[in-house]
DNA sequence: TAAATAGTGTCTTTAAGACATTATCGC
DNA sequence: GCGATAATGTCTTAAAGACACTATTTA
């Protein structure tokens, strides 16, 4: 206490009774950057833990959905928006802020690498070397968040939001690996791809480079959350009967 | 507004600045019933929306945590606590609470079949026939914890925990063909639950039964958040090296 | 013995890991 | 041609659906 208690914050609702001296959004950036999953930070310059770095969130109001409020603290942070916007989790234990009743909801952001821009008010970091300690329970969010993106990997399509327009299987691998730190074989790897449905092939191909060049694929249709490993349904049993 | 106006209730930070007017924590208490999923309701006696059925919820405080609040609130109105909890989702949209900015972090809880005793705050409905309309919000977040419990249904033990001590393998097929929906091959599902190394057999039977008595099985342990549903392991490739 | 329910065995399909081989580029 | 990288093909293991068949109880 001491020293922060002259930030402390409480509320009072109309009713009398206590209430959350405020609420945050706080997104968990993520984006593959030379091949390896980083989260974005902010130095903090106000108290408390001056000289942290945390979440790039900021206080909610009521007027705005909380999705708008993580969606536009991210735009004001790194200009651009995310690709992929979803709840992670509310963080609301007591004491967790110092300055007194904050829940904190949090969300898992990705970036699409190829419009990020640097800036003086954010750095990116790897998920795996964070500079110690982050402020509040920030460092629990991000591997929360982490986990998260790398559980949902191969069962949904949250990745493919992060690929160009146009893209190669090598390169398509090589985000997935970036993404859950695993090495893929290349030729199992491209076999699902294809099989899933979810890509196409262009049938035109990279040139310049060394090698043999890769064929172009493009993605079939860009809508959000398909699953890519299919599991086999039953036939003969099925739904049950109301 | 006009009637509701009456209720209405905001709050501020000493800080001037508007906070929300309370934060509720809301369970969605799920249990099979009579081979079916149901969820657990209370019929609201207070403004707003009296007379509409609600999650067995209620107000949080800073100095809970919050998976206590909603523990709490569960056992109030069952009398028994929660096999399993865990957090869902925060609802926190403009105006879905009429009194004002009244945030919401949802539970998924699973409750014992076995315990259950009535209660006149309360009443089960079989998930898929809900008196509709529910308050609030309410539909939609036990949607979610339906979906969240049948996702989660077989890459955990989630639903083990529903079991009593020792239970026999048609016992176990029909919690799950309860909770997913969806019938199962008998031999097909006692094969994936001996090979998961979840359970043991007791040697012991049951009698008293018309048909072939069925074996009792056990846990071999009640650790949580253990998989299912084993995937080959890549061998040669492995961790990326950092 | 008949009906009912539990349990075993096995055939088949297919997802997916491993890896050998071939193709096509720049230099 | 040579090194580099992409793409194809195929062998193998094992997860899991389907289903025929056997076993053991009550009435």
């Amino acid at each position: 206490m001491g020293a922060e208690d002259s930030i402390e914050v409480t509320a009072r609702n109309s009713a009398g009774f206590d209430s959350p001296a405020a609420m945050t959004a706080d997104p968990v950036v993520l984006a593959p950057l030379h091949g390896r999953l980083h989260v974005l930070l902010t130095l903090r310059d106000t108290p408390p833990q001056v000289g942290r770095w945390a979440l790039p969130g900021g206080f909610m109001n009521p007027e705005e959905r909380p999705e708008e409020t993580a969606q536009r603290k991210l735009t004001e942070k790194t200009g651009v928006g995310a690709v992929y916007l979803e709840q992670l989790q509310t963080y609301a234990e007591p004491g967790r802020d110092p300055r007194g009743w904050i829940p904190s909801i949090a969300y898992l952001a990705l970036i699409d690498a190829a419009v990020l821009r640097d800036s003086a008010a954010a750095r990116w970091f790897p998920v795996d070397e964070l500079p110690a300690p982050l402020a509040f329970d920030h460092e629990r969010i991000v591997a929360d968040g982490v986990e998260r993106l790398r559980g949902k990997l191969w069962y949904s399509n949250i990745a493919l939001g992060l690929l160009p327009e146009k893209f190669t299987m090598p390169q398509a691998r090589r985000l997935f690996e970036a993404i859950s730190g695993v090495l893929y074989e290349a030729s199992n790897f491209r076999r699902e791809l294809e099989q899933s449905g979810l890509v196409r092939s262009t049938g035109e191909r990279v040139k310049g480079v060394p090698g043999r060049p890769a064929t172009l694929y493009e993605f079939v249709s860009r809508q959000p959350a398909w699953s890519l490993r299919r599991s086999r349904t039953p036939a003969m049993l099925g739904e049950r009967s109301a």
